[in-house]
DNA sequence: GGCCCTCTTTAGGGCCTT
């Protein structure tokens, strides 16, 4: 099994199943996931002779629904796809048939995350937003909501969330989340395949707070979780002169790989859609299969034991 | 705080995450 040619195929569905989720929660009232309805499109620029030879479908404008999930209304807004990204689209769109027929054989779901916090200490700090993405794509695929942290924010310099956007009965706090959270990975958990979650510096930072957050609330995360770092991964990468990158950073990486910005800066959703396109590259780059992948992955109770 | 790198391993500095 060839995981770039999957991962390819992967990328199609990247794009065409992508779908928002706003979680509203109503005191008393069970939680309840909402569509959201504003949109952006993703328009193709072709010269005359790659218009020529451009299937119809990928002329079509590609919608993406975006939920900026700050409590704020703003209007549609367009995403230009240049050159590169265009041959990129197009050689995806050789792998969709692949993808179609070997999309069942993924040994697990894969599923990128990221937590947007108020600040750097998990025994000091809260949670703010989680934002989750199957990888696989399908119905529901993403997964994102704000977080009451029932404290003061102080570092929206970083990410734009301020205290009055979650410090509000309508914002879950973590413990309400948690079964909502629980139930959305299960329900990705098709045919019982193992759940994979890959987060940036995850091991360092995105786990080691889920798990105090998780301990907040009683609640063990669950055992058959499969956490991947893939920071790690970005620091063997290498140049085509086979110099190393001079950083690892997320934001680097999708500079490096000329990956667009979707969506606005620092959030957990956007982060998230940055982290699935790079993956994809280092994976590809990198020569990693799907399992290779999983085999440097690592429990939530692995770190416990290092650093309960 | 974990991980990586080096002027290292009986250590220390820097990266990466918000």
């Amino acid at each position: 099994m060839s995981f770039p040619i999957i991962w390819s195929g992967n990328f199609y569905h990247l794009r065409h199943s992508c779908s928002y989720k706003l979680l509203r929660f109503q005191s008393g009232s069970t939680p309840k996931i909402l569509p959201d309805t504003r949109t952006c499109n993703l328009r193709f620029l072709a010269s005359k002779a790659e218009g020529k030879n451009q299937k119809s479908q990928s002329k079509k404008p590609q919608n993406v629904n975006v939920n900026h999930n700050d409590g704020s209304v703003k209007s549609s807004s367009s995403k230009t796809i240049n050159k590169s990204e265009l041959h990129e689209f197009k050689a995806v769109q050789c792998y969709q048939h692949i993808s179609e027929k070997r999309v069942f054989d993924w040994p697990a779901v894969v599923i990128a995350f990221d937590i947007e916090t108020t600040g750097l200490s998990r025994q000091k700090e809260r949670i703010i937003e989680i934002a989750l993405r199957d990888l696989y794509g399908g119905k529901n695929s993403t997964f994102q909501t704000l977080v009451n942290p029932e404290k003061e924010v102080s570092n929206s310099y970083i990410h734009g969330i301020r205290s009055d956007m979650v410090n509000r009965p309508d914002v879950p706090r973590f413990k309400e989340l948690v079964p909502i959270l629980l139930q959305y990975i299960r329900s990705r958990q098709t045919d019982g395949r193992q759940v994979a979650l890959f987060a940036h510096n995850g091991r360092g930072f995105d786990v080691p707070f889920l798990i105090h957050e998780f301990r907040r609330c009683k609640v063990e995360i669950p055992e058959d979780w499969l956490f991947v770092d893939t920071l790690p991964l970005a620091r063997k990468l290498v140049k085509p002169d086979g110099s190393k990158l001079e950083s690892s950073k997320l934001d680097d990486l999708r500079q490096y790989y000329e990956i667009p910005l979707i969506g606005p800066a620092h959030r957990a959703m956007q982060d998230v859609h940055t982290l699935a396109y790079v993956l994809q590259k280092m994976s590809y780059q990198l020569k990693l299969s799907i399992p290779e992948l999983l085999d440097g992955g690592f429990r939530a109770s692995d770190i416990i034991k290092v650093a309960p």
